[in-house]
DNA sequence: TTTTGCACTAACAATATTGTTAGTCATTAT
DNA sequence: ATAATGACTAACAATATTGTTAGTGCAAAA
């Protein structure tokens, strides 16, 4: 959808990792299929252990291309101190909700994964368990300074990230029980997304507010 | 946990029932086994047919012993429009994060089956789905109400809802994986969970601050 | 021309998983 | 005492699913 916008022509190699993808995050691991996968790309379950190996191992090549993007997204610019901090914090939610709004199954599909498969993930989380906290203490520092000018609350870094990815996550991972239980409210996803954006960049800024 | 506080002579019946509860929530229906269920539970895995069947009717027992107290707790007090505004708010954050604390994955485990299986949802989804509206909508006219007075911001009511719930049942749904993150911000559940009640009320009150 | 390597197929193997069934055992009703 | 009932077991059946392997065809290198 985002990879090869053009029509046919990709290797057989990308034709399954596509299919995969889908397959993996609507799915989640358990239960997704090889051989959908393999029906899906087109081609016979064999080609795909024969590019993949296995299951597993096909799981890691796509995990390892998403998540290097997610980590720059969420944590680039929130820790660094020489941007004010309310640009800053603006500009991390609309960026982390564009990405969200492109690949809005991925959150769903790391929690789950992390949760059934606590073993096979940390090389994954590892990477983002060193450098979160060092962007949580600056951020808060940063807070601390603002607050003791008078322009903003003292509230937890820690809190505020959790809170910023809460409004940013949840309405997409829970997407067909949101939009079945508030009328279609997501029906448009241009729209929700622009419309979301607004909201909780609002909701966090009044939160920060004296 | 919360069911059979007494220490063994459960029937043959609940215990498969407690360890199906289990096996589904922390590894959603396509991972759960139906195996493992009877082996935790101490019986052979016949039995679990035997009670139940199949694996479909049992997981379908034990949606429909869950889903009416999370409709009752969401939905309960926020489309009564005689309790004032704020206090109404307060109460359903503080219930609701009550509720989740007490049944963590299971907000997860929805979300999962109704996006895996639209097919076999619905019967749940029906129930919550006649009532929410209506919620909304009284609620909307209460926050209207209150805005004419200058008392709260004209919110939307829909997108209020969606940031509770955001707020309330992400960090659980997330939780393995927020509290690597954040230097096991989560360790202690129950300070946990009244550090959030506060947060979530105070963003919330922030939130709707003229 | 031969050989080498690569993409690929068809068939098979191994195992996991759900579900069934015939029959045992103990308790209770007749 | 006997029959009937319900909980239960062991073994099996059916199928799904992942993974393997031997071999085919083709194109490029030698």
């Amino acid at each position: 959808m985002q990879a090869n916008p053009q029509s046919e022509p990709q290797s057989t190699e990308e034709r399954i990792l596509e299919a995969a993808v889908q397959e993996f995050m609507t799915k989640g691991y358990a239960g997704a299929r090889t051989t959908a996968m393999a029906e899906a790309a087109g081609v016979t379950h064999a080609m795909l252990h024969y590019y993949f190996r296995t299951k597993d191992k096909l799981l890691d090549r796509i995990i390892e291309s998403k998540i290097g993007t997610l980590r720059d997204i969420m944590l680039a610019s929130l820790g660094d101190p020489t941007i004010p901090l309310f640009d800053k914090i603006k500009s991390t939610i609309e960026n982390h909700q564009d990405f969200i709004a492109a690949n809005p199954e991925l959150p769903r599909f790391m929690i789950n994964e992390v949760l059934n498969r606590p073993d096979r993930m940390p090389k994954v989380i590892e990477r983002l368990k060193h450098h979160t906290p060092l962007v949580v203490q600056s951020l808060q520092r940063q807070i601390d300074e603002y607050a003791d000018r008078g322009l903003c609350r003292r509230v937890d870094a820690g809190m505020l990230m959790l809170d910023i990815v809460s409004l940013n996550i949840f309405p997409f991972s829970a997407k067909p029980m949101v939009n079945a239980l508030l009328g279609g409210m997501m029906e448009n996803s241009q729209a929700f997304v622009e419309a979301r954006k607004i909201e909780n960049v609002e909701t966090i800024m009044k939160k920060l507010q004296p």
